[in-house]
DNA sequence: TAGATTGTTAATCGATTAACAATC
DNA sequence: TAGATTGTTAATCGATTAACAATC
């Protein structure tokens, strides 16, 4: 059950080549590393690479079975990603994050959603509470991952409240520094960066506008 | 003018870095790297080196002017990032980035969002748009950024929109590989990857709820 | 057999860190 | 002077790519 330990780089890989081999018409069997490198713009020794850390390996001449694939690397997800994990903040910025369609990719599910503006449920499949409720929903649940996505005035008490209620690990969408204790592990989701090397692609091709 | 070319791992902490120094206190009038580099978890050569890429450097035994580093960090995010950018897609999907405070410590600037459902301002800053009216703007602004934050279904359409109008490269939210010709940039925005890395680390742990 | 493929080993490249020199 | 700092050069590390061997 212990999932193997692979790079983060793969990891945002995985996904992609699940997402694309699920995006093959049923009828193909099989795949070779050569065909997915060629169609997500990757190499295709790094494609074998990062399959072979992941699955049994292909067949020569023939690649990989499409299914078998698949059904690894969503095993790898999966068994890595099997945790509890719940999301606080504000409607305005959460909304996005509930309805996301790329969490279920990875083997995620979000439990609860914890409001700071009093609202229904936004989307069906997770529940809305409000935020004094977090505290008995964690002791309950065992909670270990809290996303942050609120407002940066909210984003420091949301994230005191979050740590008093035992959660280990932050996954911070608000452009603040958080303050935390050196046992809680946060990642700080950066959001411009994808802009930016736009703007620097574009710079390069003479793009100034 | 030309914005010297730096690399993605930089890019992402010029930001931090910037936040960083703005939130200390105003009588800071020096700073050395170390200190930087303690306060953000990062190592003293880095940030010195990092430092050394976008500014003058600093005087040895004193460190770096605090201002001074801002307005270097700012200046070149601002002459690097100066683009017209809008935003396509659903106010659902759409409205965390129309609120997300980050994109301005970026120098970026969301000029419009041109919604698939007829909607009112949602934030008083940035215009709401039918999507029907993007031809004309776009035409009108030489808009050469969008960013698409929608559902799956609606994502390869509203792709195929921007580039008919002359959109040269596109800040995917969406989790789909979107199909494009090979001259349009496309930069997929992965949220996922974060969640993943912190399981991962938290399994490491030996945390496993 | 020839060609398409996987898989392995070595080379390259870029980013980070280590060691240390310079200096105020 | 001693200590805190910047800055530079070399070493390390990890990820990717190149070259090529294996094989169906």
């Amino acid at each position: 059950m212990e999932p193997k330990k692979i790079s983060g780089k793969l990891l945002t890989r995985l996904p992609i080549y699940s997402n694309y081999l699920k995006s093959l018409p049923k009828e193909t069997v099989n795949i070779s590393a050569t065909k997915i490198a060629a169609a997500l713009g990757l190499g295709d020794v790094l494609v074998r690479k990062d399959l072979a850390q992941i699955s049994n390996g292909g067949r020569r001449k023939i690649g990989y079975v499409r299914t078998q694939l698949i059904e690894d690397i969503d095993n790898y997800l999966n068994s890595n990603n099997s945790k509890n994990v719940i999301l606080i903040g504000s409607p305005l910025y959460a909304s996005a994050l509930l309805n996301y369609e790329g969490f279920s990719n990875a083997g995620i599910k979000i439990k609860a959603f914890f409001s700071t503006d009093a609202v229904e449920n936004i989307v069906d499949h997770i529940p809305t509470y409000p935020i004094e409720s977090l505290e008995s929903y964690c002791s309950n649940h065992g909670t270990s991952i809290g996303i942050l996505s609120s407002s940066k005035n909210q984003a420091q008490n949301l994230c005191d409240a979050m740590i008093a209620c035992g959660i280990r690990a932050i996954y911070n969408f608000v452009p603040l520094h958080l303050q935390t204790p050196d046992n809680i592990l946060v990642n700080n989701a950066d959001l411009t960066v994808g802009l930016t090397s736009l703007c620097m692609a574009l710079n390069e091709k003479g793009v100034n506008h």
